[in-house]
DNA sequence: AGAACGTTTCGGTGAAAACCGAAATATCGG
DNA sequence: CCGATATTTCGGTTTTCACCGAAACGTTCT
């Protein structure tokens, strides 16, 4: 894509909304986007149509639903190290607050970020379940007791020809942490025991209490970071959705 | 900076020649970036105006001139890391040819990219002026030969409170090259010794007689990929300048 | 088949902004 | 001080495009 092409793309509110709303890697429907961007069905529609032609998106359509979702993993990188990397204005406002749900644990695009996601990270590579290398992670040849016990395949991932384990440096963190086929597996596992869960409006993720377990015992976290927030008991999905900051 | 805000800046044709009009280091005046855009004045000076609003790039008065430059080295980087990550568009047309003179050679802000910059930085390495590590490079505690016979002082640059040599990777050729004050010290002296001569047209770089010298001797240098263009022997300023592809 | 629903296409409106001519401002060189 | 040059500010025109109402299209449900 053109640099321009690209630029006025994600120049617009709505679509870097519908861009947001969809960095989570799930495919969301049009209505869906249309409402988190607050517009009408048609005009999502259209920048949708935009988006898609640039590549930034794609369309699954599934009955008369039209799912979208991120092109890729290099997309959902793509505009997480772009807002990592502006600039701030020197004299003007500055950088608007994260919001601190997002901060401390959420999905990028199929991997975990946030403090949660760079924590993670540095409890595999202290355990020597990974070992962090110049461009990025690397497992053990002979995999580890912590893989085995959560229930992962490592040597159908090996298999995929998608990178095993890149870092992928953090937006709000400024981190590395593991992204990849492993980074995506790992998450998936984690949701499967339920240790974290998705939350219905955003990309955010909360700990359960077997998480909080699994994750300071097995990998000996420091889990402080969750208790900043005050805690939401039951989340549910709101029927209005602020709009989303990266 | 906010993601929207960025974006429209980069949104537009007229800007963004502005921008890679700039991205070889050198500040401009007012007048000529606007004839690099194709626009009156008074519009470029607009679009000036909004860059310098939005953090991107600044301005230093010197008389009835206004010289106008990036706002730093990470402006540079942010959009050559931009452009070098842009999603191929799938079946619409493909990105744009590089110009073979900037592919080849180039500054990057204040250093030399291109294939000559990593070249370079290749063949330092391999004469042991310089080494790979994870981030960044890092240069001989006692320094070497080579930076002593370019008149090179590497204890001034160590004082600056920039990065050394960090890495930056090249948006044509996807390798790692060296950048931060040694970088652009480097490129600053090849430039005192003639090695290399600034285009006067774009931030392409030609490599001297004397140049070729030097970088095939001293560093082992293969610079057939410099003999690959039609050489111009004579650059003149040309007065119709095409639009820049980045 | 017909109603309901999600989505897209079409057409028109309104607002934003890219652009340039003219005038204002600032500096330089006599 | 005056004319020349570089740049910006102001005003007005034109283009672009975000937006939504209405209608068309496709799928599901009954």
């Amino acid at each position: 894509m053109e640099l321009t092409e690209f630029g006025r793309l994600i120049g617009q509110e709505s679509r870097v909304s519908i861009l947001l709303a969809l960095m989570g890697g799930t495919a969301l429907p049009a209505s869906e986007l249309a409402y988190r961007a607050g517009v009408a069905n048609q005009t999502a529609s259209s920048h949708l149509n935009e988006l898609t032609r640039g590549g930034l998106i794609r369309r699954r359509k599934c009955g008369r639903y039209h799912y979208y979702e991120l092109a890729g993993g290099e997309v959902a990188s793509l505009i997480e190290n772009l807002a990592r990397d502006l600039p701030d204005r020197k004299g003007g406002k500055k950088r608007p607050r994260i919001k601190p749900e997002l901060k401390s644990a959420r999905f990028c695009y199929d991997h975990l970020a946030g403090e949660l996601g760079v924590a993670i990270s540095r409890g595999l590579v202290a355990k020597g379940a990974l070992f962090l290398e110049e461009e990025s992670f690397r497992l053990p040849d002979n995999g580890h007791r912590i893989y085995e016990d959560i229930g992962m395949d490592l040597a159908a991932l090996r298999l995929k020809k998608r990178k095993l384990c890149p870092r992928c440096v953090d937006w709000s963190e400024r981190l590395p942490h593991v992204a990849g086929s492993f980074g995506a597996a790992f998450a998936e596992k984690m949701l499967e025991h339920g240790f974290i869960r998705r939350s219905p409006n955003n990309r955010s993720v909360a700990v359960t209490q077997a998480g909080r377990s699994f994750f300071s015992e097995v990998l000996n976290l420091d889990l402080s970071f969750l208790n900043r927030q005050t805690a939401v008991p039951e989340e549910a999905r709101r029927d209005f959705l602020p709009a989303e900051t990266i």
